[in-house]
DNA sequence: AAATCTCATTTTTTT
DNA sequence: AATGAGATTT
């Protein structure tokens, strides 16, 4: 056996180890392993003899699934030829790859986002009549925004389809008048689907479930191929994963799966936290192991998580419990306000990264809505600390970016109309709305008539230059028009043997897309140079993608609407998230904002799911390995109004009545004094840190302290192994220590309280610290600052050029 | 069809 | 506060 079992405890051994005919149910609390168990049982089974062909393991996320293989190669080394690790969607899209004639599918065909079906779902909707025209009913009598009526209907259809409703059913189900009109517009909009050669993420799931139920073949098939299933995260499987589960399990298939019930936190897509408990009800006899031993936190942490969860009625009892001593109290905080809190955890993230040396990498801010991430990425960039958000609204959300990668789709897929809504007027081409829709009309006639897509999309355009078809009003713009579209799908018609960065080149040529985009960044104001360098990014995930997988561009459109964009703890930056994506993750301090009535547990107009909410600050508290912080404000601002908050009941309850010593309550709110910024901690002075036995004890994790492995990061960072920009930075904002001041230098400082501030080429505060960029040198990290006349002259530390002094406003901050 | 202006809304969480 | 959809004008 190439890995050893040693390093198990023993109910992990032997749930690694179980060998008998029933399933293995393994509930496993949080931090007690459970990544560890599974990546030894794939590696056990396949010592075993088990075909790694013959094994899936299915994630919640891509992240879980990369570390989960990671780890599992580096047991079984080499033996690891054709094991599949994915999550349900990415299982489902390449599924439905292989099968898509089952579908009436092409294998091209495109996966529609939430803005995808939105704008279908819309055009449905106005060729129904329900919205647009001037006898829409729904409007007239309600007095709706149409735009909310789409929404209403899009999360209406969304929720049915995420919980397996068919067309048919939808309909038969229907009572109300508008749940009638609900289910025809799903009518409607399933066949659109099918027409554009698409799918949506809940078809990637009902597509594979519906061809394995109703196609003998294929699911003999299957079930044969697949000994071993592997489920993490089995809490948050929702009805139709169950089912699909269901159906890919043969009578010979062993399905391990993994889960913990106070961890369900997407009872809102449709999981059920109690299902893990049922297991056996539905899939048949199991083994059931439970690891309670927590590897993670410390005995403050637990103690807090362990009271709050106990709160919730529907769970099965367990308690979680850690052989660690001692360790730093919970801290909770209040602040007078959101802006405050930001302000202030911000600085004592500072505070720690130097004073324990803990790594940006290991610090994470939790929130539990994305908007409330950016009063505290104002707070990094103004004190110069590196950060990551996660999740939320980001680049492929960016308008050039949905319109490049429309091109790329319609070059894959020429029957999505969707994309070539898109981009048919971009750049302008004198085509407006009504001609786009009847030029997706006389396509999609060609298209019935028996053309492919291919054929039908291109022969259109020439009929149309050619003068071969009566578009009203259609003037010489439009001929130039679709002249350039055609000569750009010829030009492009060797895609498939091309790296897809070329064809995205020859696309940004041919419709002159800089020119374009310059004339649309400049009606809206914003930075032309931000837009063109986030086309240069695209080009480089272009890149990156055809390292793994040459001249395979519908393999990277799959991956961009699939992957996220997720926590890349390579990266030296604190990361700000939402509770939701740091599951699975861990952190050395934590900090749990805005826990406040309304927010953490949110309430919305009145209602709340307080056990689900109570959950999720479970799973908060419990990403934290040795500080965790809990804070809120007392006043905030929402949508420009300001709001007062009073503090979480969680807050209450995760102190057991009279037993206060988990905890440590510090006021910074309105009514408080304002005394120090920084909360007395142990070692919040650098004199402080001297005391060997304090540190210890706090830092004491499995015989190789915190300490010392912060050490030899920062070693390992020193010999440039990683990005040399942050090291550069990290360096700098140490050494001001030494003058004595508490966490923010007199630079920083400034740039945050004056209004004398070096301002960069793109009106950003330039301080000590800042990251910029240089139109010659490129990338690199200010070290000094000073006046000189009406300019300030920055020192800057590039990457390559070395340390040059430059006029701070031909500098970019990135 | 394109440009300009006004006003209303906003997601809670993710594959 | 910021963004986007609708109405209005050119």
């Amino acid at each position: 056996m190439p890995f050893s079992l040693d390093t198990l405890n023993p109910p992990q051994r032997d749930a690694v180890t179980y060998s008998g005919d029933a399933h293995c149910l393994i509930l496993a609390g949080a931090g007690s392993g459970k990544t560890r168990v599974l990546t030894h049982r794939i590696a056990w089974l396949i010592g075993q003899g088990v075909e790694p062909s013959a094994i899936l393991a299915i994630t919640f996320t891509n992240k879980a699934a990369a570390e989960m293989r990671e780890r599992a190669l580096a047991l079984v080394q080499e033996h690891a030829e054709g094991l599949k690790l994915s999550t349900f969607h990415a299982f489902g899209a390449r599924f439905l790859r292989h099968f898509a004639t089952y579908a009436q599918l092409e294998p091209s065909f495109t996966i529609y986002g939430e803005s995808e079906q939105k704008s279908l779902i819309k055009k449905v909707m106005t060729e129904m009549g329900l919205i647009g025209g001037e006898s829409s009913e729904l409007l007239e009598s309600e007095s709706k925004k149409s735009s909310t009526v789409v929404n209403e209907y899009m999360y209406t259809i969304m929720g049915w389809k995420e919980a397996g409703m068919s067309v048919e059913t939808a309909h038969s189900e229907a009572k109300s008048r508008e749940s009638q009109s609900i289910a025809n517009v799903y009518e409607m909009y399933e066949k659109q689907l099918l027409a554009n050669n698409a799918v949506d993420f809940a078809g990637l799931l009902l597509w594979p479930l519906h061809i394995l139920k109703y196609y003998e073949n294929v699911r003999a098939r299957i079930q044969a191929k697949y000994r071993h299933i592997l489920v993490d995260e089995f809490q948050d499987t929702n009805s139709v994963q169950l089912d699909l589960l269901g159906l890919l399990c043969g009578p010979s298939t062993q399905l391990t799966v993994v889960g913990d019930d106070d961890q369900s936190i997407y009872t809102w897509r449709g999981a059920d936290p109690t299902a893990i408990l049922e297991f056996s009800k539905r899939f048949g006899a199991c083994e059931v192991f439970k690891l309670e031993q927590n590897y993670r936190s410390t005995q403050p942490i637990l103690t807090c998580a362990g009271n709050l969860i106990a709160c919730n009625e529907k769970r099965a009892e367990k308690r979680l419990w850690t052989s660690q001593e001692g360790g730093e109290k919970v801290h909770v905080v209040s602040y007078a306000s959101d802006w405050d809190e930001a302000a202030d955890v911000i600085s004592q993230v500072i505070a720690r990264h130097r004073n324990m040396r803990i790594p940006w990498q290991n610090i994470a801010v939790l929130y539990r809505k994305n908007s409330q991430s950016v009063s505290f990425e104002r707070e990094c960039s103004h004190n110069a600390v590196p950060y990551q958000v996660l999740g939320g609204t980001g680049f492929y959300e960016r308008e050039e970016i949905v319109d490049l990668m429309a091109y790329l789709r319609v070059m894959v897929n020429p029957a999505d109309m969707v994309a070539f809504r898109r981009i048919i007027n971009k750049p302008a081409r004198g085509i407006g709305e009504k001609t786009c829709d009847k030029l997706v009309e006389l396509v999609r006639k060609k298209a019935d008539f028996g053309k492919n897509p291919a054929e039908a999309l291109l022969g259109l355009l020439a009929d149309v230059v050619e003068g071969r078809c009566k578009i009203p009003r259609a003037g010489a713009k439009l001929v130039t028009g679709c002249q350039q579209l055609l000569a750009l799908f010829e030009r492009c018609e060797d895609w498939r043997n091309r790296a897809p960065r070329d064809t995205l080149l020859d696309i940004l040529d041919e419709t002159h897309f800089y020119d374009h985009l310059k004339k649309v960044t400049a009606k809206k104001g914003q930075e032309y140079d931000d837009a063109q360098e986030r086309i240069q990014s695209l080009i480089q995930e272009l890149d990156a993608h055809q390292a793994k997988s040459p001249n395979d561009l519908p393999g990277f459109l799959e991956d961009m609407s699939l992957i996220r964009p997720e926590a890349d703890e390579t990266r030296h930056a604190v990361n700000l998230m939402t509770i939701h994506s740091a599951k699975g993750l861990e952190f050395d301090l934590v900090y749990i904002v805005g826990a406040a009535d309304g927010i953490l547990p949110l309430e919305r107009g009145g209602t709340c799911d307080i056990e689900e909410e109570r959950r999720l600050m479970y799973v908060a508290m419990t990403r934290a390995k040795y500080v965790l912080t809990i804070s809120y404000p007392e006043m905030s601002h929402e949508y420009g109004r300001q709001m007062v908050q009073t503090p979480s009941r969680f807050l209450d309850e995760m102190v057991r009545k009279g037993e206060e010593s988990a905890i440590d309550r510090t006021d910074n709110g309105s009514a408080a004094q304002y005394t120090s910024p920084v909360p007395k901690l142990a070692w919040s002075r650098p004199q402080e840190r001297e005391k060997p036995k304090e540190e210890r004890r706090y830092f004491e994790d499995g015989g190789e302290s915190l300490l010392s492995r912060a050490k030899k990061r920062s070693q390992a960072q020193n010999d440039f192994e990683a990005d040399p920009v942050y090291e550069e930075a990290s360096i700098d904002i140490r050494s001001d220590r030494d003058e004595g001041n508490a966490f923010v230098s007199p630079e920083v400082a400034n740039i945050a309280g004056e209004s004398t501030v070096a301002i960069s080429k793109n009106g950003r505060p330039i301080g000590v610290g800042t990251r910029v960029q240089h139109k010659v040198h490129g990338r690199g990290v200010v070290v000094q600052i000073e006046k000189s006349g009406n300019d300030y002259k920055a020192m800057v530390a590039f990457r390559k050029a070395g340390i040059r002094t430059i006029i701070a406003r031909f500098l970019e901050v990135f």
